[in-house]
DNA sequence: GCCTCAAATGTAAGCGTTTACATTTTTCAT
DNA sequence: ATGAAAAATGTAAACGCTTACATTTGAGGC
């Protein structure tokens, strides 16, 4: 059954210098190994199905002889597509974006693509070179995080063909493909639960909003929510603070300062609120009992703070899978899939009470 | 002072037709329009230095004017260089490495370099598919985790002259070039601490030691206090289990459910330790009175479980941003930079105290 | 066997840069 | 002014692949 193989000659015999040498071989070496053209040997590797069982055989035996494998800068020159989709997110430290990264990545592997990854630090004059960044290195697609940006970088994208998908937010009546769930809806769920608790006096900590869209979202579902309940916008206090568990300490100690302060503080997400249950167990405030705390995100950390806390669970990811599976859809040519809105649900743990009688 | 500037005819006169085309400009469109060779604008762009300070700002002109940006896979195909540096970590999800590969993205970014991501998942097969994946990929130079990892495919590396970087971890004995701390050497001094404590019989909570070169020196590093203070090595316990709170917490029950268990339980990293100190709390058991529990790596979860843990610091950040440094050194090929070796401080806070007197 | 048509393969022109090397221009000592 | 050397620019050949198109091969109907 080996006899044949024998048959197979590797190398010009007339050029036996150019055997290992130490540039990688290339498809033309291939090709001469396998006594085909660079074109035969291209289809066995791209379209093997347009080429006969038995050159297939004499090619991939020469491929694996030589150790082959593509050059993808030379590939993505010629076919003008480099397999690589670029996720542009705040920043890695926090875990949220962390674990769909995760997620987007091992689904993309699944389908033989990169992930080229850069990060904004929630600034928009960053995020914007950090998307020129990518598009100029080739990202075939996009991963975005919340709609906010210039309109002007949204044209340039699609004036490019450059596919985006938008994460962590759902707009229907935005024009962008989405996955995520409704920020503004999630937590304004969430503060009716506060209020139904009979909290009337509310305080607030938020990433910084400016350039922050689930941020900003948030905020308006407490708005919401306490329009609903017919109290005054301006009994909402509202600290902007950066994200870290100590920015949410502080911002807790400052809500907390004056006279008059909330029977319950929201925070945007559970690295502030878990500030904040560190900085109200070290004013000695007990938690739920003098004052209640919520988070977002349920991230792991809200499971194990001292005490469990209240938030709102954001599917991370699914997020991040979904958004690798839609981008790998628009990039086939196939059908356009559709946005998909996620469930983000209330967690009632411990941190939150009815307010003490005064 | 603008007059000049009207010189500059941009654009063929006699191809109007090519004016507005939505294919993004070549480095030969920029050359037309500035009236020079293609070779002088690569330089202008490459080597500014070798061009007349005239011709650089009408070319430069030009590029603004054509809105170009230099095509990566041409560019990365002529110069066999794609200013991509490959980072395979077992997983974003575990915050240790998503800190670090934070730092190690923003100094890239500094640099001008793209990250490019892949996951092993702590699988040693998985890390060598995607050693090979993004080096077919072409990326300039690699990031890696640990040591430990067939010979093979470090011959693999050098034969193809890929620089690597091994990261969180130390060894001067190792013949690459890395940065890190000792990991054998930090957890013995934890372990001396706990033994000074005066905790005789001991357990360990680690991941799985297999593949991960990490775990095994820390647990090394328990035996060798141990050996030093004349203990039997067959007195640590040791539990093998996956990385997760959960994890953490069933390791934790399997340990304390014998008769005659260790008195302090020592965890190859933060998060083991925190589904200990959950597991801990629910058996009813008092941290430290009842039972010591020690982490490793001084994530933020350290600072807000229920106790703050004992511990030792590892510099993610730092670590990450030197990897970088020292590969884009090597890469610019001059002169070779030294391995780093960082300090691991323990933390000693609440969870480590001595044993009750039986 | 012959012809037609489809399948398989080959040929060669790009893809958009970089970079030796060749050529032209400038500088400057004479 | 002149010529040599240095500086600036141009020419054109890679780089390693994909793919439209041309050519060859093979299958099947007659």
């Amino acid at each position: 059954m080996d006899s044949h193989a024998a048959h197979i000659h590797y190398g010009h015999m007339h050029e036996p210098q150019d055997i290992n040498t130490d540039a990688p071989p290339t498809l033309a070496d291939v090709a001469a190994a396998a006594g085909v053209s660079t074109a035969t040997v291209s289809r066995c590797l791209n379209n093997p199905e347009l080429v006969t069982e038995k050159t297939l055989e004499r090619v991939l035996a020469a491929v694996d002889h030589l150790g082959y494998s593509p050059n993808f800068s030379a590939r993505a020159l010629a076919s003008r597509r480099t397999n690589m989709i670029g996720a542009i997110i705040p920043t890695m430290d926090n875990a949220i974006f962390a674990r769909g990264l995760q997620a987007f990545q091992e689904e993309l592997q699944k389908n033989g693509c990169t992930l080229l990854v850069a990060s904004s630090s929630y600034k928009q004059d960053l995020e914007e070179e950090q998307i020129k960044a990518l598009t100029a290195r080739g990202a075939d697609a996009l991963l975005l995080i919340g709609y906010h940006r210039d309109p002007g970088i949204y044209a340039f994208l699609e004036k490019r063909r450059i596919p985006v998908l938008v994460a962590w937010a759902y707009d229907p009546a935005k024009p962008y493909l989405c996955v995520g769930f409704r920020n503004r809806d999630a937590m304004k769920r969430l503060a009716e639960k506060v209020l139904e608790a009979g909290h009337r006096k509310l305080g607030c900590i938020t990433a910084e909003t400016a350039a922050n869209d689930r941020a900003r979202e948030r905020v308006d579902g407490i708005r919401d929510a306490m329009a609903a309940a017919d109290l005054a916008p301006d009994t909402l206090e509202i600290v902007e603070t950066t994200y870290s568990i100590e920015s949410g300490d502080q911002a807790f100690r400052q809500l907390m300062q004056d006279t008059d302060t909330p029977t319950a503080i929201m925070c945007g997400n559970d690295v502030l609120a878990v500030g904040a249950l560190r900085a109200a167990a070290d004013m000695g405030l007990r938690v739920p009992e003098d004052v209640s705390i919520t988070g977002f995100d349920n991230i792991e950390l809200a499971s194990v703070s001292p005490q469990p806390l209240t938030t709102v669970h954001v599917p991370h990811r699914r997020m991040g899978q979904y958004a690798a599976q839609a981008l790998m859809k628009v990039l086939s040519g196939g059908d356009v899939p559709a946005s998909l809105e996620l469930p983000a649900d209330l967690c009632m743990r411990a941190t939150l009470a009815p307010p003490r009688k005064p």
